[in-house]
DNA sequence: GCAAGGTC
């Protein structure tokens, strides 16, 4: 008798991928009605586990069920929004998951293990349990111990599927406990909110023009905080109070070279401490040269490309909003061009073959040349970044397409891909540089100068500049010179700009606010509220202080530590700023740039400062909370809470910030007048 | 009319 197997993965895609490789190519393909993505491949195959097999390999489409409130709590008006943080909540199969979930049933009926495929994350994990809920109701017998299990896998390579195959493990009950929890209580966080602050807020504000339903005013625990961010640094950029500040500044002329020395203090906000400094210089007469040294440097190439790093780069590069990249990347996915476009993750794995992939680049008319350099001994193995979700390998191109075949957004965005990949696999790029330090009396100063011997990654990646520097003339440890010109600088400190969009996604991610699949939506969700408008960055000249930068919140992390400086970073930037990478970016393209920098509107400033100003400890619309949410479901995942304690504790908390919120509506509403009728 | 998370 031969065993039954059905195998569910998240996404047809893998279905497609892993029925493939098992099957070796004797496969049978089956259309189900209903839905024209679904299919079942059907194949024999030996599991070590099970012996040899019929295999039914099928896929949902990410979540299968959905969860809303029962009846009596649907409509907006058929109860106080606070019942809904104990309202009854019913899991169903929306319409258009019906057909999927039919096929399950089906297939489930005639099997006797469920083999689960999903995504190795924890989404992956609870969309397992729900197709095991839905094969369970044709199949009872599924529920049983071991008779439901999981591929662990986290790419698609032939071998590692294989191996995936071998060792099958039992779903984790804990992390699917965790998704659990997200869901309902973003739930019923975010309807509970929404509707009171719409009912509360919403003959205060403008009628809309058109006849059209007045606009709703949501909370989402994801969408709150990012609008918290634009609105933070608005008021930065607002009550910005410029500083002045003084420097010195040395200048030699040599071999008919004029080589500026920078102050190791930079500058100070005390003139006539620079006065006395600088009259010390000037009493030395002399300067004399310290230190010498030239050594080698290298501008790292690039990390893998993950979802966050492409949605920056998008903006800056490619001069296309977050939402856009991702729409052009899926569409690219789908088409087989590119792999799989949202993961966190920037390493490639060991087993992959990439010099397959650079192979397949070579047929390119502007980047192939440099594909073949790669093949011809060029390749080296790309860094490791420090993320790796499991699920999903970095985005990368699968095959080659010509541009011509391409719309010209999806041609900007291969392009970017395949460039990103081909310059991960190639070498650093390699340079010298010479650091020349003076003293001149009590004071030291610095010079350096980039020599650019090797290019390497950049050929292939114009995105990054990195240039040789004038030359420096000839300088000899000891000798002495008079300073052609010394004098006192002042200068003062520059605003920060607006938060732009990749400094939004980068805060987004440092703080847990969404998941790379949902970042630019909760970006575009807040655009749609009318909460922000966006515009492009206009001229703004830049000076070289921004200390003022710095935020209470996570300031994103430095995913790639560059042993080179190049571009002479001895600027005091503030962690959250642009972020490192960017400030050549920046500088290059300030004044035509195509990024986008985010206003918040007055009704985005009411509710932030309303909540703000309601004095609660946590306040919504910080980060705080969401990143609270996210270690207890960690705490789930490792057994420490359980989903219940979760959901209870955490529903208290914001039950909590609701009825405090209620008894101070009216702040809420004052800040909403002050504002909102302000701007009429 | 509501959230955030999957995915086509």
């Amino acid at each position: 008798m031969v065993t039954k197997v059905l195998c569910v993965a998240e996404k047809p895609s893998i279905a497609k991928a892993v029925a493939n490789h098992l099957a070796g190519g004797q496969v049978t393909v089956r259309n189900v009605t209903g839905n024209q993505y679904l299919k079942n491949y059907c194949f024999h195959y030996n599991f070590p586990t099970w012996g040899p097999c019929d295999v039914n390999m099928t896929s949902v489409f990410g979540h299968l069920q959905s969860h809303d409130f029962a009846d009596q709590y649907r409509y907006w008006k058929s109860c106080d929004p606070s019942q809904l943080f104990e309202a009854r909540i019913e899991t169903s199969v929306d319409e258009s998951n019906k057909p999927v979930a039919k096929n399950i049933e089906t297939q489930a009926r005639y099997s006797s293990i469920l083999y689960i495929w999903t995504d190795c994350d924890r989404e992956g994990e609870h969309i397992g349990a729900e197709i095991r809920d839905v094969a369970v109701r044709s199949n009872p017998r599924l529920g049983e111990r071991g008779k439901t299990v999981r591929a662990r896998f986290s790419n698609i390579e032939r071998a590692h599927i294989i191996n995936a195959a071998r060792s099958p493990v039992p779903l984790d009950e804990a992390q699917a406990n965790a998704v659990s929890s997200r869901i309902e209580l973003d739930l019923r966080t975010g309807a509970s909110f929404t509707r009171n602050l719409t009912m509360s807020l919403q003959g205060m504000l403008p009628q809309q023009g058109d006849g059209q339903k007045s606009q709703v005013i949501s909370y989402g625990s994801c969408q709150f905080p990012t609008l918290g961010f634009v609105v933070e640094r608005y008021f930065r950029v607002r009550n910005f109070v410029p500083e002045q500040f003084w420097s010195i500044k040395v200048m030699h002329e040599k071999n008919g070279i004029k080589v500026n020395f920078r102050w190791a203090r930079n500058h100070l906000f005390d003139r006539m401490v620079v006065v006395v400094l600088f009259e010390r210089c000037l009493a030395a007469k002399k300067a004399k040269v310290d230190k010498v040294q030239t050594k080698p440097t290298s501008k790292w190439k690039p990390l893998p490309l993950t979802t966050v790093e492409l949605q920056k780069c998008g903006s800056r590069f490619l001069r296309m909003d977050s939402h856009r990249v991702m729409q052009v990347a899926e569409s690219l996915y789908t088409k087989g061009w590119i792999s799989y476009p949202r993961t966190e993750t920037d390493q490639f794995d060991r087993g992959m073959n990439l010099q397959a992939l650079v192979q397949k680049q070579t047929q390119s008319r502007t980047w192939g040349q440099f594909a073949q350099g790669l093949m011809n001994g060029g390749f080296a193995q790309p860094r490791d970044g420090r993320n790796n979700d499991k699920a999903h390998p970095p985005i990368h191109p699968v095959n080659f397409v010509e541009q011509t075949a391409l719309s010209a957004e999806e041609a900007k965005v291969y392009e970017f891909v395949a460039r990103r990949f081909l310059a991960c696999c190639s070498q650093d790029a390699k340079g010298s540089k010479t650091e020349i330090g003076i003293s001149y009396g009590p004071e030291t100063f610095n010079a350096s100068g980039l020599t650019v011997l090797e290019r390497n990654y950049l050929d292939v990646y114009p995105y990054d500049r990195w240039t040789s520097s004038q030359e420096l003339p000839q300088f000899r440890a000891g000798e002495e010179f008079e300073p052609t010109e010394a004098r006192i600088q002042d200068g003062k400190t520059s605003p920060p700009g607006y938060l732009t969009e990749p400094e939004l996604i980068a805060l987004m991610d440092a703080n847990g606010i969404g998941t790379d699949a949902t970042m630019a939506e909760h970006i575009n969700k807040i655009k749609e509220r009318k909460y922000v408008d966006t515009r492009p960055r206009g001229r703004r000249p830049r000076q070289d202080d921004n200390d003022d930068e710095a935020s209470d919140y996570e300031a994103p992390a430095e995913h790639e530590a560059e042993p080179a400086r190049g571009r002479g970073r001895g600027r005091g930037r503030g962690r959250g700023a642009a972020g490192r990478g960017s400030a050549a970016a920046n500088g290059r393209n300030s004044g035509t740039s195509g990024v986008q920098e985010f206003i918040p509107t007055t009704l985005g400033v009411a509710l932030i400062e309303g909540y703000d100003n309601m004095g609660f400890e946590i306040s919504l619309a910080k980060p705080f909370l969401r990143k609270e949410m996210e270690l207890k479901m960690k705490a789930i995942c490792e057994g420490r809470k359980t989903r219940h304690e979760v959901t209870q504790e955490t529903i208290e908390q914001y039950r909590e910030v609701y009825m405090r919120t209620q008894q101070r509506m009216q702040v809420l509403k004052d800040s909403v007048r002050r504002y909102v009728t302000n701007q009429a």
